[in-house]
DNA sequence: AATAATAGTTTCGACTCAAAGCTATATCAT
DNA sequence: ATGATATAGCTTTGAGTCGAAACTATTATT
């Protein structure tokens, strides 16, 4: 359809631009702001080794200044609430409240999500794998984390042959017991295993 | 893939969040940030009706208040040259300066072009239309003008058939000629032909 | 014990948003 | 025509936010 090759390339990087902006945009609603909105998705959504300022920043893409103010905003609120964690006393473990849970419901994020909901199921499925190429490739580049779930990291030990724990499954990495709940978690110590037990969802 | 119906909606916008804010990050570069490089890019690909400071807004969907500034910057640092309208004495008439277009070799938005280049030529025509889909229904929805170009646009005259000007092309809402290579320009008073004469590609 | 690395906060200048203000053009009644 | 009002384009102002750098406290390494 076009004949120049950097055309399409562009109109992509173009599109992705805008709607980003068109998000951001939206996210300036009932007092809070784009960044509070995504700390809230992200603690929403995070395990519990992944709700601390820094994790955040890293999955942002911010600096842990900007992420601390950020976070202290809704821990003043009382969105998200704060205590010191009992093994390193450097970190502060944060939780989303009852209220925030409330409030997440009228996420502004959902715009965004119907616009895709337009897409036929096929496309989505076409959209949503390029761009996680794209993504994926962009991170790397950057050395930044990925953030993916235990079901598809490697660190994910279980089904019987847990060594640290009595349960179920554990984290290879932090020798942590897993309920099964918890898989479903983001994470920011995940890393791809070669052959995903689970297909992730993210 | 996945039988709960809002999973892949929600993985997409996250993508687009999150591929947003990393061209955001990269963009604070060279002394410049996200908005005025974004302004930059504006004012290389807009038309002569379209490079003035209300026009910017509009399409970076932000104020005119923001807009006045980020623009002033760069007028001061020399990127933009900023006169008078002869018509209209309200407004300014914005255009890169041949320094800007020196710098704009550099634009850290080809970060984003080449991860989009990692994209199959078929995935890449798959997400390019699945994205446009979205964002046009984002703006729809808001009522923010589309900016699109002549040659997609209902409101181009030509081919032998001028009304205003003895050229070969003319606006036929602002009653201007246009030259040849101004078709290519993104318009804010664009508004989508029923049946395009030329393929788009924004 | 000394040094380096990590987690988080604070500070500062620049930027963004929203609202109010200013000037020029357009509209409308007289 | 003339003058009043409304609208459009842009700028200024003030509160809040962001990124970069400096700082404190704790843990890891040598």
């Amino acid at each position: 359809m076009n004949p120049k090759g950097r055309v399409s390339e562009r109109a992509i990087a173009k599109l992705i631009e805008q709607l980003g902006r068109c998000a951001w945009g939206d996210a300036f609603v009932q007092g809070f702001n784009p960044a509070q909105w995504t700390a809230l998705r992200y603690f929403d959504h995070a395990n519990r080794f992944s709700r601390t300022v820094g994790a955040f920043a890293r999955y942002h893409g911010t600096t842990r200044g900007t992420a601390s103010q950020t976070v202290k905003a809704l821990v003043d609120k009382r969105y998200l609430r704060r205590r010191p964690d009992t093994r390193d006393h450097r970190t502060f473990r944060l939780d989303l409240t009852a209220k925030a849970r409330r409030l997440l419901v009228r996420d502004p994020f959902h715009a965004l999500v119907d616009a895709a909901d337009a897409l036929s199921t096929g496309d989505r499925g076409a959209v949503a794998d390029g761009l996680h190429l794209m993504l994926d490739r962009l991170l790397m580049e950057r050395g930044r984390p990925l953030f993916g779930v235990c079901t598809a990291c490697m660190h994910l030990r279980g089904e019987g042959r847990c060594l640290v724990s009595s349960g179920p499954y554990e984290c290879g990495l932090l020798e942590e017991a897993l309920t099964e709940e918890e898989l479903a978690g983001i994470c920011v110590n995940y890393e791809p295993a070669l052959v995903p037990r689970v297909p992730s969802s993210l």
